[in-house]
DNA sequence: ACTGATACTATACATTCGTTCAGTAAGGAT
DNA sequence: ATCCTTACTGAACGAATGTATAGTATCAGT
């Protein structure tokens, strides 16, 4: 209503460009990375076709500025604390929940991960996000971590990252065969040896072992246990 | 040379499409699905545009085609047999062998995934090929659980399809950052669990548990183990 | 009220996209 | 040797791509 009344909603460049960004987001969530074009964008904002280049200089530009409200926001949403759970818990909670585990959002990532690996401009906004991700995840392991554990934190949460990764991956392809507990159920397969009392695969000692001449060692002695 | 000798190749439809295919996985390796164009790969392949057409009807059905390939490729790669390993051990180093785990291979890969989550053509062939992939390792799963154990092959394997996605896609945008061990150890760090002996979280009853109303407590008590 | 800055529209532009189609030529069959 | 099938070329097509740019309208500062 308020948009039909006035012709032209002029608005800050703050809000037009977060507008733009949201945009594009439903598009590239919509069809994927074909979706993210002038005019699909313009069409869902209602707006006209020179205002992505006045406000973000080009298309890839606005594939950048998505880019890095999506990881603020994915952050921001596994840092969330969630009372009567450790922290750990809340972020595994957190990205198996529908604000962060849904087709939408995750096809959006996987949209821009495909973007990611042969955009040089996108790649540099990746590095440089990367870390913080990491950072956060590694912090909530070390708190869930037995005392005196000697272990990669960095490491398994650069593993557990993988698997969030390929769970979205799943989840966009066909949701139906990945529900949200199947979802939390892995995630904690793969966070349980490294949370045990002793000897989990992400020791020191462990990854010593298994950077050696024997590479496949680590798996092979576990295998033979039966 | 022997392109150059002849004026014009005139190779069997089988050949031909094969060719092509190739061309346009050297194209989607390169740069994502906006080099899977006419032109490029028609350039790549040396031949004229129309040929394209001609041989699978459609870009679409070039697409379905790489997919095919790759899928069986893939399977073919991780179902080889490799002497003094066990079928489990022998996958799991095939998965982060050159063959399968270089930026080449897995950025196709990337850029399928892509496509099959806004493709109904390539969902169709997708959920031809998955059942097939999964009972791969699911098999090898079996063999290498210890005897009499209560699990679910085909959960687990498909946990473990999602973590070689996404080392996949962490592989694409960034190899330096994911060496081969690294996703060794990730590997059996998911696994382990469930080949040691006892109750691993892919247990009957830990999965039945972890569906109940407290949904976080697989975790949770292992978390409060320390 | 005036002025400068800028949010915004709308058109135009050269490329590139996938597909169509008429025509050429090579190879197998009879 | 002659067909007929078909692998293959190359030009043409309209639609869609991203960007540049001239012009309009609105707000803030004076």
């Amino acid at each position: 209503m308020n948009d039909q009344t006035r012709k032209k909603a002029r608005l800050s460049a703050k809000d037009r460009r977060a507008l733009l960004e949201d945009a594009a987001r439903i598009c590239m969530a919509r069809g994927g990375i074909r979706d993210f074009t002038v005019d699909k964008i313009v069409a869902e904002a209602g707006v006209s076709r020179g205002l992505i280049t006045h406000h973000f200089g080009s298309m890839d530009g606005l594939l950048v500025a998505v880019y890095s409200r999506m990881y603020g926001e994915w952050i921001a949403g596994i840092s969330a604390p969630c009372p009567g759970l450790t922290p750990l818990e809340a972020l595994v909670e957190a990205l198996v929940s529908p604000a962060l585990f849904s087709r939408d959002v995750l096809n959006v990532w996987l949209t821009l991960w495909g973007e990611i690996a042969n955009n040089p401009v996108l790649r540099a906004e990746h590095r440089a996000r990367y870390g913080e991700y990491r950072d956060t995840i590694a912090a909530a392991l070390r708190d869930a971590a037995p005392p005196g554990a000697d272990i990669d934190a960095d490491t398994v949460a650069s593993a557990f990252i993988c698997l969030v990764d390929g769970l979205g991956v799943q989840r966009c392809i066909d949701p139906d065969l990945l529900p949200e507990a199947a979802a939390r159920t892995a995630c904690w397969a793969l966070l349980s040896p490294y949370l045990a009392q002793g000897n989990g695969p992400f020791t020191t000692q462990a990854r010593q072992a298994g950077q050696d001449s024997a590479p496949a060692r680590t798996g092979a002695s576990r295998a033979e246990q039966g």
